[in-house]
DNA sequence: AGCACGCCGACT
DNA sequence: GTCGGCGTGCTC
């Protein structure tokens, strides 16, 4: 076994292969595959993966391995195959796959150096250039004005060379712990020989004579009121000493946890889990589906799963939307598993990324809470995998690989034959398809654990308010019941779906949308051309001047932001304290947790906010739930948007009468009569389903059909139509007689950042070699795609049909 | 992708 | 001759 195939740090159709390396024999002992390794490759030397290890190559000039970067494998032997399966689902390239299953810093920096080989003069400018030194990075070289030949000359007679360095990004964090030098007694000797006005360092030293051990500096400073230069000063007179130690960084150092003991579960809550914990027991793997509506106790139902598969020395891992994961969700975690929990998302540093996944590698945590992308996390013994909010699109990357963290834990719990559960109030239509079809099982919560009804839902049509003469986002009902509230001493939650502004058309008299009449998709207004256009079949017609229903002329486009609405809600209530929350508010790390704490501790009455409000905030007193404009989100160019409505709104109004005030819902409308709406308004989950189903079926879309977009972008307008009328006409000739291929029809977002974008679509319902076929015409594109700056993805599960 | 090499035209 | 600009082909 002497030799080793690697998967290179190169991204290029043409490197997407493993590429063979002798194993010197002073790494023989101690490589294995998952780990990283540092290879020459041409000129440079580079890193990559060891995928395989064998003792025959069909190639006959191999090199040699140069270093190997890892002790223990950094991706199991699970993970080199799972990585490998997502490349080639996703049509993606093996490294990147890989990549995006490790954390940031293990991905190598490269640096190339210049080196002085020979003390001669070298030619002027690169003498100059040197300045005496023996070595300057090549940056400085191109920053110079010295001509490239100079110094090719110089490489070619070796006076120079060119160095390739990799550099690792891996930053341990380090801590300074002091500790005593001497015996107590020799202390207190040194005690009485200092000066007397050496106050602080007679302090310290009394301090160690009390406590004689090592502490943190930073502790030692606190506690005897100290600091650097007075601890400093004990360094030289060796009365003290310190050293650097490695610590893990701890992003919730500060918080304490305060342990809680599983509840005492309702009998629904207990029906639900056993399923779970018998597909935990019997080592077997499965999809559960927990359709279980807001405030029915899901996650004291994951808790306790977990506790199940830690019990048998396995592990857990839970994913939640980004959003959700506020220090209220993860302390639910903490409190029950304390360290036994490992939390990964996107505002942890990377530094701190890499440690929380240190810990997962080593085994000292046995539950990983976290985003997308720590459904990769390292265990090798899965009892469990739980996918919170199951609908939520966030567990769809949207750049390579894209990946849906659905697929990838279906993928793992085959392996590991664990369970996995998929939780949400308004699961998505797939999955829900899939249980009823029984493909997974299903389990409904349909009471909320304290017995509370859901809140009540009054929908407001703002047409009417329209013609009463109120022209204000904020319906006479809203105005009412927030004073009202306010008046209780309770607290309002506002909702502003900004989604999707300014692009649909919308008559103000009657609330008609201009629908694609082949679609069933919203037509998006295009300013340049005064044109309505669908964004699925290229159907186009002129911006109408008049109402096609009502004849009237208040047909227009919608758009409204944050900052205008909290301003005119100042103008309308001036004693309301609003706090505001949207992607400007809470830019900034920790803004989010921040505004929410203070709302929490009512230093206001009203939080106003975009969708990041919907999910997961539980606060006592809130009783009333605004949402403003519910159908701006009805007319995305996007046929999954009347349930993306109707989970929104689901969501956001579970935001209310959470604890024993009862709660009430707003909802503001110019479409009070589209089933979305309606049917989220009386908490119809099953309605909705199988009337959003019907729709799917007739209009060819999933769960019905599968779908896959392939976009081509180039700034040249007539260039990407023709590349992807091309694209269109290969796959045509090869796909099934079922098989939809749409286009070239303009990407949503048509031009960006000076590209055209176009895009074709394709429906189908069984395809096997799809993913072949669409690789291989691709491939023949490489040529002209290198050549002419052109640009082809490919999203083998869209979400969002950008 | 990133690099070397080689060919070519333009300029001192 | 010297310099810089592409086009091509290779990377175990």
């Amino acid at each position: 076994m002497s030799i080793a195939s690697v998967i290179v740090d190169v991204q290029a159709k043409s490197i997407n292969q493993t590429f063979d390396y002798i194993i010197p024999e002073r790494f023989k002992e101690i490589l294995t595959m998952g780990m990283r390794v540092v290879v020459p490759f041409g000129p440079r030397k580079i890193t990559g993966f060891v995928v395989g290890i064998k003792d025959t190559s069909e190639f006959d000039k191999l090199k040699s391995i140069i270093e190997v970067l890892d002790i223990q494998p950094v991706l199991t032997k699970e993970l080199l195959e799972l990585g490998k399966w997502v490349a080639e689902d996703t049509l993606t390239m093996y490294i990147t796959a890989y990549q995006a299953m490790l954390p940031q810093v293990l991905k190598a920096q490269y640096k190339k150096e210049l080196v002085r080989n020979i003390q001669e003069p070298l030619a002027d400018e690169l003498e100059y250039l040197f300045a005496g030194r023996d070595v300057i990075s090549f940056e400085e070289f191109e920053q110079s004005q010295v001509p490239y030949s100079k110094l090719q000359k110089a490489i070619h007679d070796t006076s120079i060379s060119i160095e390739y360095l990799v550099k690792s990004k891996i930053t341990k964090k380090l801590i300074t712990i002091i500790e005593p030098n001497k015996d107590s007694y020799l202390l207190e000797e040194a005690l009485l020989d200092l000066p007397q006005n050496a106050k602080k360092q007679r302090q310290v030293l009394s301090f160690f004579i009390q406590f004689p051990e090592q502490i943190e500096q930073s502790k030692l400073f606190k506690l005897t009121n100290s600091n650097r230069t007075v601890i400093k000063a004990l360094l030289e007179k060796e009365l003290l000493k310190e050293y650097k130690k490695e610590v893990y960084r701890n992003p919730y150092d500060e918080e304490a946890f305060e342990r809680t003991e599983p509840l005492k579960l309702t009998e629904q809550q207990e029906l639900a889990l056993q399923p779970i914990v018998e597909k935990v027991n019997q080592v077997e793997h499965d999809v559960i589906l927990v359709h279980g509506v807001t405030g029915s106790g899901k996650t004291e139902i994951y808790l306790q799963a977990i506790q199940e598969v830690i019990k048998q020395g396995k592990e857990a891992i839970v994913l939640v939307p980004e959003i959700a994961l506020t220090p209220q969700m993860v302390n639910r975690f903490k409190g029950r598993f304390g360290n036994q929990v490992a939390v990964m998302h996107s505002a942890l540093s990377n530094g701190e990324k890499f440690d929380e996944w240190r810990k997962i590698q080593a085994k000292q945590v046995s539950v990983v809470v976290g985003a997308r992308s720590a459904i990769f996390a390292p265990f090798e013994n899965l009892g469990i995998i739980i996918i919170d909010e199951e609908h939520e699109t966030t567990y769809k990357q949207e750049d390579q690989p894209r990946y849906h963290a659905r697929d990838i834990a279906i993928k793992r719990g085959q392996y590991h034959n664990c369970p996995i559960v998929l939780g949400s109030a308004t699961p998505t239509l797939e999955s829900y398809a899939r249980a009823q079809k029984g493909v997974y099982k299903l389990t409904t919560l349909d009471k909320r654990t304290n017995e509370n009804a859901m809140p009540k839902v009054e929908i407001v049509d703002m047409r009417d308010e329209l013609h009463s003469g109120n022209r204000s986002m904020f319906s006479m009902a809203l105005k009412e019941s927030m004073e009202s509230a306010m008046e209780r001493g309770e607290q309002i939650v506002l909702l502003l779906n900004r989604r999707g502004y300014s692009t649909f058309v919308m008559c103000r008299e009657c609330g008609h949308v201009k629908q694609c009449p082949h679609c069933d998709i919203a037509l998006t207004y295009h300013k340049q051309s005064n044109h309505l256009k669908c964004h699925y079949c290229s159907y186009e017609e002129p911006m109408p001047m008049q109402c096609p229903e009502c004849n009237s002329d208040s047909i227009r486009y919608f758009g409204t932001g944050t900052q205008r609405v909290e301003e005119s809600l100042q103008q309308l209530m001036p004693h309301a304290r609003v706090i505001r929350m949207d992607v400007d508010t809470t830019r900034k790390k920790g803004a989010h947790e921040k505004l929410l704490k203070k709302f929490a501790n009512k230093e206001a009455e009203i939080l106003l906010g975009t969708q990041m409000i919907a999910k997961g905030l539980d606060f006592a007193n809130v009783t009333l739930v605004g949402v403003l404009t519910a159908d701006s989100m009805l007319h995305l160019p996007d046929f999954r948007s009347s349930e993306k409505t109707f989970q929104l709104l689901t969501q956001v109004s579970g935001r209310a009468g959470r604890h024993e005030l009862p709660g009430k819902v707003i909802v503001q409308t110019y479409t009070p009569e589209h089933y979305s709406i309606q049917l989220a308004s009386d908490y119809d989950f099953n309605q909705f389903f199988l009337r959003e189903m019907q729709i799917r079926k007739t209009f060819r879309y999933p769960p019905y059909v599968y779908l896959a977009l392939i976009t081509v972008s180039h700034p040249n307008h007539l260039k990407v139509v023709q590349i992807t009328q091309r694209i269109v006409q290969l796959l045509l000739k090869v796909v099934g007689d079922d098989t939809v291929v749409l286009g070239p029809t303009p990407s949503p977002i048509s031009r960006m950042k000076d590209r055209y974008r176009y895009q074709c679509m394709i429906k189908y319902k069984n395809e096997p070699n799809l993913r072949k076929y669409v690789k291989k015409i691709i491939d023949q594109f490489a040529e002209e795609v290198r050549k002419e700056d052109i640009l082809i993805t490919v999203d083998m599960q869209p979400y969002h049909l950008m």
